[in-house]
DNA sequence: GTAACTGCAAAATATTTGCATCCTT
DNA sequence: AAGGATGCAAATATTTTGCAGTTAC
């Protein structure tokens, strides 16, 4: 995998994304960068980081992309991404499920690379 | 449920829905409608089908919101949208595996309202 | 007849691209 | 030094809103 070169724009904005601990949107991450660095950079740091895979994205149900940082598996086995998001309809937040792992059988000839699982409804928070 | 107007623009944006084996973004079906109607009229329509519950809407990996239209269960019970996406990275084409749903077990206090499962990969017949 | 629907224009939002300049390695 | 990264401007794409005119029921 390559990797690309640690800019103080990338430090930045993979310190936002950690210290968070729900999934944040390009505006959200903008909204907390405090101008620190241009729209178009994040937009441009947020895949470095992806190819990288020190973050992951999801959608919401109404097509927002969300970024999350990806936890490492204490085995050192490389993570899956196959785990739940869930989306409060209330306070809006994104919230990883990382021990939540769906089960399915997939039919015949379907060769299945990537997942997304997302969920919405009321958080513990606003039950 | 509230059921609206009948108009010609949405009986035939239905139409192109229900002949469509796969799920289809509102760009799409704009191509498909051959300029019938407004694009904005198709964003609305698409809203109102879905109140109606006659079709569902579905994200793809990167972001893309594609609608498909409803299946009714034999047995007269109101389907549920659980069921999985399939999205082929190679012909693009997003299918509603109606029989494929994943099970797992939430954590406490968090409440369902709706899933959103997409996959992506190779289908059979890129494979 | 009337409330719902549509088309058009325009605004708001989101994402991508080109290019000159700057910075990490 | 060199190639990658950034900022800025601008193009492109997507979605929403307002309003006047039209249509379904």
């Amino acid at each position: 995998m390559k990797i690309t070169r640690n800019t103080t724009a990338k430090t930045a904005i993979l310190e936002i994304i950690r210290n968070s601990d729900v999934a944040l949107s390009h505006t959200e991450i903008q909204a907390l960068s405090q101008n620190f660095c241009d729209r178009v950079t994040i937009y441009r740091v947020l895949n470095r980081l992806m190819t990288e895979d020190v973050i992951h994205k999801m959608v919401t149900l109404d097509g927002t992309i969300k970024y999350a940082s990806c936890h490492d598996l204490d085995n050192g086995v490389p993570h899956s991404h196959n785990h739940i998001h869930f989306s409060c309809e209330k306070c809006q937040l994104v919230t990883c499920l990382e021990n939540v792992s769906p089960t399915f059988k997939l039919p015949p000839n379907y060769v299945m690379k990537e997942a997304n699982f997302t969920l919405s409804g009321l958080c513990p928070n606003c039950l």
